[in-house]
DNA sequence: GCTGTTGCGATTGGATGCAATGCCCGGTAC
DNA sequence: GTACCGGGCATTGCATCCAATCGCAACAGC
């Protein structure tokens, strides 16, 4: 049943599967993480977990209390707030190095995420075509410091874009749809200079939308 | 001789002192790091090693391949300059949310630092002054997210900026100085337009003055 | 002389066991 | 009733031990 895994990949994954799971919302904000429990869940001993704990706490997304526990990060509206400020500035760059790169098959993949996002009505459906949609406009460049670090910003606050979907009207979707179609319009003209600005807005009206929704991050109920 | 440190602590103190020996030239890029010499120089044993190493690594400051070892990170000239184009977007937000925080005594501290640095024409010395003068420049606010961010890029850029440290000549040097000054200047007036946009120019120049000598980034000879 | 191979030593990866810490709960004093 | 204290248990932190892997060097074949 357990598929014997090769040698020296254990804490890749350990750390894989908790980002994953968090990511899709298995692991919500303040969910206590024991070691034991995922060394159990995943096969190995309490020694790759930790390491894959270690891993995780230095992206941002588990916080590690010496001699105390591990808990999936919590962020305030603040942080959050800081981090959209950090996209705002860093994707239309990375934006910009991809773009060029973006082929015509991508172009119409985009288009139809776009299209398909706006057809369906399911937050959840949104939220994942919504990082689909964003990151795949990112893949036109072999950047490595910049594109980890967008990955990184987006992991740590999908939690609260997940809350966040499910409070918007349908006003505020019709606006995303369409700055995501003006987006791939912009890169489609080679507009590299519009699809930058157009993103930063993006971003920056998001990040204004959600200052306003503080509910966002109340920390849940002990359940 | 050895302080009995406190339980829980031994991979922080492992990743700091890593971290500190690679920021301060002691491992240059390319030093291999063997799992068992650190843990006899740290008085830890190998399992806290390993999970610094896991810590530096997701920091950017370590390479590990599985099975086989970890090094130093080393940065192709491309790497470097996208770190730099993160920074020249990266910082300036930083400075912008930082400088109406800064005191009186720091302002003067900060000139303190750009004189010190103008004074002396030792490249290890413009070195570590030059870091914490623009270091110094971020500590009015306590955004944590973003100030984290910006210590890891100047981390993982350090060796770098070591090497070209010697190679700049008079007239470099004097630029970065003038700048330095228009910036306290302009932090003076609160003027953080101003501020900003010159803070931009700096990293904006520095990373195409660093591309301009890319024998910086040539591999040392094993040794 | 050069190339491919095989075995050994060095090093890393992972599991187990024990020590240290913190939390929770019951008890007690006020 | 509340606040403080102490002990047991759950959990984490770390050291030791063994297995897996890699690199290198010696050797055999051509």
């Amino acid at each position: 049943m357990t598929p014997p895994r090769e040698h020296g990949a254990a804490t890749a994954h350990v750390a894989d599967r908790v980002r994953e799971a968090i990511i899709r919302g298995a692991y919500p904000p303040g969910t206590r993480i024991r070691q034991e429990e995922l060394a159990e869940e995943t096969g190995a001993s309490r020694v790759p977990v930790r390491e894959a704990l270690r891993v995780l706490e230095a992206e941002g997304l588990v916080t590690l209390v010496a001699n105390t526990g591990a808990w999936v990060s919590s962020l305030s509206l603040g942080e959050c707030q800081e981090i959209y400020r950090v996209r705002e500035r860093v994707e239309p760059l990375l934006l910009r190095m991809s773009g060029p790169g973006l082929s015509g098959p991508v172009l119409d993949e985009l288009e139809a995420l776009a299209e398909r996002m706006s057809a369906s009505d399911d937050p959840e459906a949104f939220l994942e075509l919504d990082r689909a949609f964003h990151l795949l406009t990112y893949t036109g460049t072999s950047t490595v410091v910049l594109t980890d670090l967008v990955h990184r910003l987006w992991n740590r606050t999908q939690a609260y874009r997940r809350v966040y979907t499910r409070l918007m009207d349908d006003r505020a979707r019709r606006t995303v749809h369409d700055e995501h179609r003006l987006i791939v319009g912009a890169l489609r003209d080679h507009d590299i200079d519009a699809a930058e600005s157009l993103l930063a807005g993006h971003i920056r009206r998001t990040r204004r939308q959600l200052a306003s929704h503080p509910e966002v991050f109340a920390a849940p109920e002990e359940g």
